[in-house]
DNA sequence: AATAGATGTAATTGGCACTTACATTAAAAC
DNA sequence: GTTTTAATGTAAGTGCCAATTACATCTATT
């Protein structure tokens, strides 16, 4: 009679949510390894189900890494929103938390951050990533925007926003890629940041 | 009596030169395809050769990409090198035609673009890969350091040299990407390169 | 209760990384 | 010039994975 003791022992052939699982644990198999890596029979095996039940829910491989990646997107949107209104409207302080939270999320999660600017060889016409990509970088060119005392549709606020991405940018790649210790850098990021946005930020050109 | 009339067609046991072919065969897969879907087999298929006669040469995948890497540094180190040569030294048009140069190396070769800055995630520790990358970085401090009327060793030359190589990789990255085209970014590289080398670079901090 | 759709499994196919045992060749030793 | 040796190649096999197909089980209507 071993009934209704062991409610998590028994595994029900039903999963209940497999696709949450998944997003998940694939999550969690990309950061700690890799995303070249990871399987996705590895991912079934972690979340209980056989090698098939992943195929249920996504069509195959880049599917469900896509789906990985908008949830990491829509993290890293959620986070610099939260960095940006810790510091006044306008303010460069306010520029460089973002800044700050975008190279923490590379040092913090150099899987996901590999994973989301590493797919979109194969990806880069995609609708969805390119609207939460547009989510993210609208932050950035609207505290510029704010900075500079000028509309967000303003064309030199986004460019100014894209030189400082691409610093950004770079920089993450440097340092996950060890690229940047193995040439002995190391200045702190904040000084770093600061000189940059000071550079482009400044009003007379 | 088909003995030397057709020295293609037939194939001897041995190959000849096959590292060196093998080189050549996974630079073009990884051009073409990128890195994550070139596969050990098919370049021995390309070359003529069982899928074990590449283990001869190399001990496993990964060695066989680093030392495409290898080569696709010295080669970029060579550009480079021809590439700032071709202006006064200390100007700064030698310091954009640098920037230049990475930037176009990154469009015109993607796949091997993110091979070289995507395999260190498992060979950061690496000195062939750290002392190729400081013949590279070394190029940008040297005109940096004659720009600003420094040695070459003065840590502002390099600190400068650095801030200038991450937005130069960072734009890179989100040219091949297609970030920097989803979000409808297309100034030319020529303007974006000025304008960050003046800023970083004005002499008057 | 009967049934239809959703969700799971087992079994299979084809491909790849890598290994092992064996075959062939080129170069060195004699 | 033959013999030996090391380098270089092949064939066959193991284990893992992606993806598919046929079938099983559950859930939610009806």
């Amino acid at each position: 009679m071993q009934s209704e003791a062991e409610a998590e022992e028994k595994p029900a052939y039903h999963h209940g949510d497999l696709r949450t699982q998944l997003l998940q644990v694939v999550r969690e198999l990309v950061e700690e390894g890799g995303a070249e890596n990871f399987s996705i029979a590895e991912a079934a095996r972690k979340a209980g189900v056989s090698s098939a039940a992943p195929y249920r829910h996504f069509k195959d491989k880049p599917e469900i890494l896509k789906a990985v990646v908008l949830e990491a997107m829509n993290d890293m949107a959620s986070e610099m929103h939260q960095a940006v209104s810790a510091f006044p409207r306008g303010s460069i302080d306010a520029i460089d938390a973002l800044g700050l939270h975008y190279i923490n999320f590379a040092r913090k999660h150099p899987g996901m951050f590999r994973l989301v600017f590493g797919i979109s060889e194969s990806h880069s016409g995609d609708e969805e990533l390119a609207s939460q990509g547009a989510n993210v970088f609208g932050i950035v060119i609207s505290a510029v925007a704010a900075h500079l005392g000028m509309s967000a549709e303003n064309p030199e606020a986004k460019r100014r926003a894209y030189l400082l991405w691409s610093f950004v940018h770079g920089h993450s790649w440097l340092m996950i890629d060890g690229k940047a210790q193995q040439q002995g850098i190391d200045y702190p990021v904040e000084e770093l940041l600061s000189q940059m946005s000071k550079g482009i930020l400044s009003k007379t050109d």
